[in-house]
DNA sequence: GTTCTAGAAC
DNA sequence: GTTCTAGAAC
């Protein structure tokens, strides 16, 4: 009896009597579709008081009566307490006398958990402890009998209320509907969330037909219906297996596969449970001890972010229990926000078993890694990484050795691993968050200016890793998910390990393989990359230092200077000068006669944007070197101009000063962007980097991509031509003065005998 | 950064 | 036929 009646006194509003309409919530579905983790978990999160009903222990701790039920629901209502009635309730009879405790005084709801009978067999299995075929076997007779003869609630019946639950994220969506029911609270009336039953067993059984050359499983005959679906449980070793095995977000096919046949009525799942979806911890709170009502404001906004850019996935921010903190604040937020329920929700689970124990299918978790990557430590790190198995930690340093905060990296499960074979999971995304933990290591020291930059950088950075492994899988031949809000550069500057993922999907056992052959290309394209030094592990994650900005991850191709500026020792036959602070060496595809670079050598200037005050003497001497360069052409060649400067947002990875010769006269300059990078406003003068580093301590960066694909204009005369071909047959014959701009400041270094050509 | 490709525009 | 653009791949 105590069991039933459980009361969340301590959610009781002190000093306030309910006076609201109490209800009663008939729980609708089979055994092992989640009744009883519904009402407790409402219980456990609801303001009002609840009792629930539980024919299965309602006799003292065993299995009572229909009016026992009946008897204890009704007291409970006269005490103004609001009902659950936890049992199967599958049919109209069962449910009328519970219907009629409503009155004008009483409201009743159905909360149907339709969920797939796969899924009710396996838990009614596990929790009876009867794992054996057998047992397996006789349960999922049951639950097929009971779902085959089920009749869904209607408001005719006498509900006020009725909410239909097809899946987890249904499941969830109706417990927060009903954990948020405050004392005083009512819920509109009607019917949410029901499938057209008509429509709904057309499909099931059109696709069975597809799949199977014996229709006669289908029939509705209850006979035929238990043999087959005891013999197909029974064939399965682990029936938890199949699901997660098969489960991807890209094989449509396999899904429906899938689906028990018989079960056509029931579990043709088309919804979002199907879906990619990431099942991600919160970040920072736990152990780095961030404020949890900021945390939970940028997980919301994050997240509101995603669903509204990535349609057909899933968000699920995942705790271990219902009192979190963070997950009741992120639940109270999202609702606020009338974030989509079903695209994005919280769940209470251990998150290296969500499909095993939680029936939640996430092809992909996010941990919260800390710096070195390490396995050990706690908490989710310790947890993911030990169900991982070593596999995940040795994909893991493959790819990377160490984690900024507020970046991700996206490291396919090994297919060795239980967490892929058991659970489904794909892919995990390590992510680091800041750490406001002064017992931790790079201790914010409670500035949450920086650590909520950080922290919104964390989320994106992991939401956008998730997007890339849903557009990779997306491009794999069935994948049909669409990422219409995504534009291809977003996704892929967050993390150019997309399409290493898709193939390794598709060739898992091939892997290490694949990787090795790819270096081995990879070094003959490349000149004067050390890629052998280049282990995948920098791919993603190659800022070495974090400043709090914004930055995009480097694509591997990206990284040959930064290379050479490490080691230049490695690169002899490409390089033209080695000091501690620079290299200089030829462009690989000069875009003039003469096109050099000149590399800063320092560790963490991958950039403009990196540049401050600290490294003024580097540019200085930067621009010593390239105008002593610029000088030794000039001797050779008296008729050539320079120009000495940088790009702001550059391709390549490293600090690097570009001396390049003004006549453009090369084979290399083809495109639109090539000509602009050189001659708009894009293309900042050495010397006014140095004069605005000196005033304000950093470049001032003018983020105009336009500038890239502006008109094509002469430098000289500033004439527009329509095509770079006609630009360049114009600009070898031009003698026009350059303008006036350039001509001062020292901005182009030419032959004192060329001075007077050049500005006449 | 480049190459390659396909398709569109001229 | 040439040029441009966009995307994918390296």
């Amino acid at each position: 009896m105590s069991e039933s009646m459980e009361i969340d006194d301590a959610s009781k509003p002190q000093g306030e009597e309910q006076k609201g309409k109490p209800i009663v919530v008939i729980l609708v579905g089979a055994p092992g579709s989640g009744k009883s983790t519904f009402c407790e978990q409402v219980i456990s999160l609801s303001t009002r008081p609840w009792v629930r009903v539980c024919q299965d222990t309602i006799g003292n701790g065993k299995a009572g009566t229909k009016a026992q039920c009946l008897q204890s629901a009704s007291s409970a209502l006269a005490d103004g307490k609001s009902v659950f009635i936890d049992r199967c309730n599958l049919d109209r009879a069962q449910r009328a006398e519970f219907v009629k405790l409503g009155n004008s005084q009483v409201d009743v709801h159905a909360v149907v958990l339709d969920l797939p009978a796969k899924l009710c067999i396996s838990r009614s299995v596990k929790r009876s402890g009867h794992e054996g075929n057998l047992q397996g076997g006789k349960a999922a007779a049951v639950v097929n009998r009971m779902l085959q003869n089920k009749e869904l609630p209607k408001l005719s019946e006498g509900f006020a209320r009725i909410t239909f639950c097809h899946n987890e994220s249904d499941v969830q969506g109706a417990l927060n509907t009903y954990s948020a029911l405050g004392p005083l609270d009512t819920l509109p009336q009607g019917a949410f969330g029901q499938k057209n039953p008509d429509a709904k067993v057309q499909v099931g059984i059109t696709k069975f037909f597809k799949k199977t050359e014996s229709p006669a499983n289908v029939g509705p005959a209850t006979t035929n219906i238990q043999e087959s679906a005891s013999s197909k449980i029974a064939e399965e070793k682990d029936p938890h297996l199949k699901g997660p095995v098969s489960f991807s977000a890209n094989t449509g096919e396999k899904l429906t596969e899938d689906e028990d046949p018989v079960m056509g009525s029931v579990g043709l799942d088309v919804s979002m449970n199907d879906a990619p979806t990431l099942a991600f911890p919160s970040i920072s709170t736990s152990d780095f001890k961030f404020n949890h009502e900021k945390a939970s404001d940028i997980i919301v906004e994050k997240a509101e972010e995603f669903v509204n850019k990535i349609k057909n996935a899933r968000l699920v921010l995942v705790d271990l229990t219902h009192r979190s903190k963070i997950l009741s604040l992120v639940k109270a937020k999202a609702t606020k926000k009338n974030i989509d329920s079903n695209r994005f929700f919280t769940f209470v689970g251990d998150i290296t078993q969500l499909y095993s124990q939680g029936g939640l299918r996430c092809n992909v978790i996010a941990n919260v890694a800390n710096w070195r990557l390490k396995p050990g430590g706690g908490g989710v790190n310790a947890a993911i990484f030990s169900a991982a198995g070593p596999a995940l930690d040795v994909a893991t340093k493959a790819r990377a050795k160490s984690l900024l905060p507020g970046n991700s990296l996206v490291v396919p499960v090994p297919s060795t691993s239980p967490l892929f074979s058991r659970e489904g999971v794909t892919h995990v995304i390590h992510v680091l968050g800041p750490n406001m933990n002064p017992e931790r290591p790079n201790c914010l020291n409670n500035d949450y200016g920086t650590g909520c930059k950080i922290l919104r950088e964390a989320y994106t950075s992991l939401f956008e890793s998730f997007a890339s492994i849903i557009k990779s899988q997306a491009k794999l031949p069935k994948g049909t998910i669409e990422i219409p809000g995504f534009k291809q550069s977003e996704v892929q500057d967050h993390s150019d390990s997309a399409p290493r993922n898709s193939e390794q999907k598709i060739k898992r056992e091939n892997f290490h393989e694949s990787a090795r052959s790819k270096k081995c290309k990879g070094s003959q394209a490349e000149v004067g990359s050390d890629i052998s030094d280049s282990s995948a592990a920098k791919v993603n994650l190659s800022n070495e230092k974090f400043d709090g900005s914004t930055k995009k991850a480097w694509g591997s191709w990206a990284q040959a200077l930064y290379h050479i500026a490490m080691h230049p020792e490695k690169h002899k036959d490409d390089v033209l000068e080695i000091s501690d602070d620079i290299v200089v060496l030829n462009d690989l595809y000069p875009k003039g006669r003469r096109h050099l670079l000149v590399l800063a050598r320092h560790q963490g200037l991958d950039r403009l944007a990196d540049v401050r005050n600290e490294h003024l003497h580097l540019l200085k001497t930067m621009h010593a070197v390239g105008l002593k360069w610029a000088e030794k052409f000039l001797q050779e060649d008296a008729s050539l101009v320079f120009r000495l400067g940088y790009h702001p947002d550059p391709s390549m990875r490293q600090l690097h000063l570009h001396v390049i010769s003004q006549d453009f006269d090369s084979k290399h300059l083809k495109h639109k962007k090539h000509w602009n990078s050189f001659n708009t406003a894009f293309f900042l003068d050495s010397v006014d980097l140095i004069e605005e580093v000196s005033s304000q301590g950093k470049a001032i960066l003018k983020n105009d991509e336009n500038l890239l694909s502006m008109e094509l204009r002469c430098h000289r005369c500033r004439s527009a031509h329509p095509t770079i071909p006609r630009l360049k047959s114009h600009i070898g014959n031009c003698e026009a003065p350059f303008p006036a701009n350039l001509l001062q400041n020292g901005r182009l270094v030419c032959a004192p005998s060329n001075a007077a050509a050049v500005d006449s």
